[in-house]
DNA sequence: AGGTAGTATTAAACCGCTTCGATTGATCTT
DNA sequence: AAGATCAATCGAAGCGGTTTAATACTACCT
């Protein structure tokens, strides 16, 4: 641990202490072919002796690149501190690291926008490759895909982009949930979800039809919820007000399209004394660390979310190294979690003690 | 909106299309003096008109800086989703933008270090400026300071450094919990608190115990926990069990230092079935999102996070851009948030539905 | 008109690295 | 032994800005 005590030394110190030529020692930084052993040997322990590290800008000016990622999330993700995104963007920044990568992250507005508004990254070619997390609007996807750099997207598709995205396996996780609810002698099973313009919630409520349907279990209309704009609390709250308020034949289970909405349904549920799972069986999507706080706790989905952000900054790496735009779509594996809330389990498990199978990728290149 | 079809401007095009050299066009958009008006206006009119923006990497060597902050949470912090720093770097991020700043976000382990586990930002001299947000090894601290980088710390001091400091009012907080509920009629008040090292939870420590004291109030020893090692939901559980689940005279009501310990107690004592607010009052600190979820829902204190987050930005913009080594530190208001869980409100409000004043700023300059 | 003091503009050096083409030296062919 | 080939090294140009010192231009005095 040395300090930076005088002037912190560059490339040419490097050269003349090894007595050797500025671009050869570039050559060793780079691991580039051609460069004796012995040379390399020599370079790499001058390199050690003066802890040396190039300086970011100047290789950035000299290759037209930064060394940085930049990660896109839309305001309204970030900013109710939505813990699904955060955890996202952790697994990002860590695999980063390992490739010498530093992320950006921005938020930004959900649509409009003119060219004020847009990351300063963009403008000024900051970055090497993008990551977007979670649905943002077609017209910035239509903006980043002009700027001809790598993309990927995280738990957001676009069918007509031939974009390369990593998602979560919606489709098994919500079959496994209306199994699980189907083996517990449920038969009114109804969904609560959200606008289902976004692929995943699509894919959730798919899954809950299909399923259904390959058991010959009937659902009525009005045990389905879809209006709601977002997939936020709140709007849980209301659904369930909607839904369960009146005096109609209730469901007796509830599949909501996340956890978000499931917490919103469960506080509804709670005022209206409508208890639970008794009365309701309540299943969420997501796997968010407040499931655990409330009474029952929540039975759900658990989504590998640093494992999605760290495959998807190990796929934008390789796209910028191999400038290569093959379009690669990556399903991490989901898997169900039952606890009180859907009535399977009567004892409470002690606090914070609950494991997990490691998780398993499946991966489709197209 | 114009797509970059074709190569990015230069400063060079800039240069050319106005019929001025370079330099000229350097002094205008770095807005030095000695430049006539219509020439400055000249510049201003081509570089709208050509959509260019001055790379970073270039400005970065020339100018032997990085437009880059760093900011640097703890593992164990940022791993948790802790969202209390995650609204403290949103906060961050918002106000950096302001200032042309991008924010290279980096978690670290909690103490020991070699050069190996460094932030790479640092060796690589790509960061201008130091945010640091909670409690740290003093290890890092130590060798953050030798870097002669400008510093700022977030929810975290050291006398002994005299380094500049954003932290939330946490005295007058504690002593609003502890006036509250001495109006509402305890006289056994018990605090839940973690490592007083930590500075935020001494001062509430502190706070608490001089407000008990001014009322000459009694406390018994067992009734103080801070044996804790970190304030998280578990041992704010195993707390409460050790406190709560003898046969001792318990407290009647409970100060925990944050709302995570809060939380893990309420967890307890559903589970021991004491009822809150009846057999014991709770109140909490920090204000974070699940104490709306918990039933009762929380009291606690709020605190401004993107403020704090915003203010050390500015701070820091300040202190890089005057080399100034003023240290000052700031402290941001707080507020009581009354709900349930202190007993002293009974109905509960409309879901995500509260006002809260609007925070103002005690500055001291030292 | 000539000198001077500013003010506005510019040429050129420089920041630290990569990379291309040239150079050198060694090994292999015939 | 003279070329040819190939590996290792190096010199110099270039990336896109900033900054310094020199120069050009104005306006103002006397």
């Amino acid at each position: 641990m040395k300090r930076p005590s005088t002037r912190r030394s560059t490339i040419e110190d490097v050269a003349r202490k090894a007595g050797l030529s500025v671009s050869t020692v570039s050559l060793v930084l780079n691991n580039k072919a051609n460069v004796r052993k012995e040379t390399r040997k020599k370079v790499q322990a001058v390199i050690a002796e003066l802890d040396y590290h190039p300086q970011r800008s100047a290789r950035g000016l000299a290759t037209q690149s930064s060394g940085n990622i930049g990660f896109i999330l839309t305001e309204d993700h970030f900013s109710h501190a939505e813990p699904f995104y955060t955890k996202i963007f952790l697994g990002s920044e860590l695999e980063a690291r390992q490739h010498n990568y530093y992320i950006l992250l921005t938020t930004v507005a959900s649509s409009v926008h003119n060219t004020k508004e847009m990351p300063r990254f963009f403008l000024e070619r900051n970055v090497d490759g993008i990551i977007v997390a979670g649905k943002i609007g077609s017209s910035w996807i239509e903006y980043i895909c002009d700027m001809g750099l790598p993309v990927i997207l995280i738990d957001y598709e676009l069918p007509r982009h031939r974009l390369s995205a990593v998602t979560a396996d919606n489709s098994s996780g919500a079959r496994l949930v209306v199994e699980h609810l189907l083996k517990l002698g449920h038969t009114k099973i109804g969904f609560l979800g959200a606008d289902l313009k976004h692929p995943s919630i699509a894919e959730r409520y798919n899954a809950y039809r299909d399923t259904l349907a390959a058991h010959d279990v009937a659902v009525a209309q009005s045990w389905i919820s879809t209006d709601e704009p977002t997939p936020r609390l709140e709007n849980g709250y209301h659904a369930a007000r909607r839904m369960l308020g009146g005096s109609a034949a209730r469901p007796t289970a509830l599949f909501a399209a996340n956890d978000a909405l499931a917490l919103g349904c469960m506080k509804f549920c709670k005022e209206s004394e409508i208890p639970i799972p008794d009365a309701l069986a309540v299943v969420g999507f997501d796997n968010i660390e407040s499931g655990l706080l409330v009474e029952p706790r929540l039975t759900t989905v658990n989504v590998h979310r640093e494992e999605m952000g760290s495959i998807a900054v190990r796929r934008l790496v390789e796209m910028i190294r191999d400038k290569s735009n093959l379009v690669n779509r990556t399903t991490t594996q989901v898997e169900l979690v039952i606890r009180e809330s859907s009535g399977a389990r009567r004892q409470s498990a002690p606090v914070a003690k609950e494991v997990l199978a490691l998780a398993k990728l499946k991966e489709v290149a197209s």
